[in-house]
DNA sequence: TAAAGCATGTAAGAGGTTACATGATTGG
DNA sequence: CCAATCATGTAACCTCTTACATGCTTTA
């Protein structure tokens, strides 16, 4: 999907795209060129990429891909699958870099997974602390409950803005605002 | 690492580990069975770990494992090493987990290596920042950022509070605490 | 001209996931 | 007694990483 997403706004070599994707990954990832060669391959293969003119040079000359028309069609596929695997972190991440391929009623379901998701990872989370009493594991878990809230924050931000965004002409049309309610705890 | 950390503690068997794993692992994790049992193989052809009695069940009994001097061994190898691999954060949480197994001076460079790796994801994060004009991309790394500098003081406090620890005899010995600057932002 | 970076690719090996197979035990 | 859960394992498949192989291009 990150290779697709790429190339869909602008056609790449291999070794760019390496770049890009890096960059774009941020920390914690990068994929190698054992990881990158073989994908492209992959993704020639089933037609969703063809490699443009090479360009001029000897030997093994450098392949700059396109995204076909069957490489739209997986690449809208791959983004508004709602698999479960659509769950982790990087994921998400990856989905939501390209979101603006998607329609706003998808848009927002996706951040509204997320949320749930967060929620309950809140929810874990908070067991958690109870749970552990003390040591480098009970410091571990409070600060993965706030990481949670910080993230579930943002994505009610997020959401906030989006439906802002989705519904602008009237100021006062409560139906497409009211379903939507931060989260807040029940027992504090 | 997990599983050794697991059974240090507690004589366990392979579907008491899992659950174990699972919720120590927190959310984003728990290893499945064609994982778990594979790996308790290798552990116990290597002479890591060693059953115990087996329950007095018919058929397949549960094997209650239990860790050896060779499993000790590696287990304290595998946490005190520093290699590149111990710079993501999997890594990092499950070694923070297992931390109080560390002399004082072994965990004090693990968390010393934890803020160096932040630091350098924080320096890049905003780069990212000032890089990404906007749309969701933008929202993505300001939120990241965010994380890095959460995450980077959050780690800034553990290391206080273990050199705090640490020296606890005299209250005006400097030189062991005047090795440690937070982090502070010479540009902004 | 030698080193560093650009550029593409393959091979071996490790480890993970899902799905399957098997059987015991407990609770409604 | 039937379903769910406990419990252990195997097989097929997939993808990633590391290391290797190859050769061009730029720069000090």
């Amino acid at each position: 999907m990150a290779i697709l997403g790429l190339l869909k706004e602008q056609e790449l070599h291999g070794y760019e795209l390496k770049k890009r994707l890096a960059e774009m990954l941020g920390f914690a990832s990068g994929v190698s060129f054992g990881s990158l060669y073989p994908a492209l391959a992959r993704l020639e293969a089933a037609g969703a990429v063809e490699a443009a003119a090479s360009g001029a040079r000897k030997g093994r000359a450098r392949k700059v891909y396109r995204v076909t028309a069957r490489g739209e069609e997986l690449f809208e596929e791959l983004l508004a699958a709602e698999n479960a695997s659509s769950d982790d972190d990087r994921t998400f991440n990856l989905r939501l870099a390209f979101a603006r391929y998607l329609p706003p009623d998808a848009r927002l379901g996706m951040l509204e997974r997320r949320r749930a998701h967060l929620v309950e990872r809140l929810i874990q989370a908070r067991s958690r602390v109870k749970a552990v009493r003390d040591g480098y594991a009970r410091s571990l878990v409070e600060h993965s409950r706030e990481a949670a809230e910080h993230d579930l924050s943002w994505i009610e931000r997020l959401i906030a803005s989006e439906r802002a965004a989705a519904a602008p002409p009237s100021l006062t049309d409560g139906p497409s605002l009211s379903t939507f309610r931060p989260y807040q705890e029940e027992n504090t």
